[in-house]
DNA sequence: GTGGTCTAGACCACC
DNA sequence: GTGGTCTAGACCACG
């Protein structure tokens, strides 16, 4: 599993890191029981601040995502992958309400939202391959 | 020309009102030329602090929206009215390349991606009516 | 509302802020819709470092008895009073049958238990005064 | 004597382990004079790290409980069974103690504390039979 | 080796 | 003024 960082990008890096654990363990690319990098390591990896990883992991335990196996490690937890998957449907079915609430607010008709959504979706597709 | 606030709802509040003023010029309710309430009195209006109006006020300055009269107030620039409408687009269409990527990035389909989309603004019609 | 800390007492500062908090809630002490110290002012009145206070008020809006009022500070949260009450009395039943349960195990009677707990909350009452 | 280990309980492992060992001398399961298996083995039949087996073994001897053999192993203390039935009702009094002062500085009243007590009381004999 | 806690001090956005 | 984020570095308990 490879994690990257953005620094500054808005969204702060303590999240950044729990998303993409979250996605990690979605997509089956981090396992049930699977040990995660050590705070240390982890941190060393991103180069950033321990203390910021280890935010994320203490709100990934706080979702049952993690759990400390105590002068061990941490690990991910039993069901974790099938609350990853829901909650990560649920996000982004919240930021498209969001974003079609806010297009229609600003007077934008369902055409042209489905037709800006289309043309987005195709420039994706042209940069980042196939899904 | 009407404006709502929610407070704490993430957005900045100064945010919120440089978005509707924006909206207003897009849509035509708010005319090249016409002057905007004075900081004051847009402040008791709305019930926020009248800081936070004299930012948004500048920020809409800074994007060419507004323009200063002086001795008289702010007024709605000559060319708000086309500056507006591309920026609505364009805002719309960056936050749907936002989602988008953050839900490939998660590891959802294309497929997945627009079934959710559709769902979304249909349910979305129901609720508020035709676009 | 005063507050105070014993440091080095086996439980994390920022917890027993957080105890407190819920306890001056629940008893009615602070009231829905009241600012908290700010985190700079709670961290001088205890001596302690801002960010274990951050941490503490962290927390408390995680576990929705305090809320944002963005620029202003936190308040108390409209439903948190109620809360709070039902969270205190789950806590000192769950560590009442932690205890029970531990006592039986080391193999004391019912009645030893009960010889015990009589006696020390009599002892409560000599020294705390009446509750 | 059988032994438990409930890991990630809350509870540190090598205390579990004291516990329990104290918990059987107290109850006559384990005699004076009796030696205790050795630091391997108990590791072996808990499933734990030897580490941890040894550091139980030192603080049972630091409390007088357990003493060495030279060249043997390490044999319960003659007056260990005294000491351990002694301690065993001072640490479920401590607990009591503790519960009680939570309890009523979180605004409790002595009567809602007994109620708990004997609701709590009740329900594990229902569980766990007589005692 | 592991994570948890705390302190100190800096910078930022918001009102 | 408010809280939020991040960094740096120290100490502790646990296995």
């Amino acid at each position: 599993m490879l994690f990257r960082i953005q620094p500054n990008n808005g969204i702060p890096i303590y999240d950044q890191v729990v998303r993409q654990v979250k996605y990690g363990v979605a997509a089956g690319a981090i396992l049930p029981g699977e040990l995660v990098p050590s705070v240390r390591e982890m941190a060393k990896q991103l180069a950033i601040n321990p203390n910021t990883v280890s935010r994320a992991y203490r709100q990934l335990q706080d979702d049952d995502v993690l759990e400390q196996v105590r002068g061990t490690g941490l690990q991910v937890a039993a069901d974790a992958k099938k609350l990853c998957r829901m909650e990560r449907s649920e996000l982004v079915r919240d930021r498209f309400r969001s974003v079609l609430a806010e297009g229609r607010r600003s007077g934008l008709s369902d055409d042209e939202l489905t037709k800006i959504f289309n043309s987005e979706l195709k420039s994706l597709k042209r940069e980042g391959g196939e899904s």
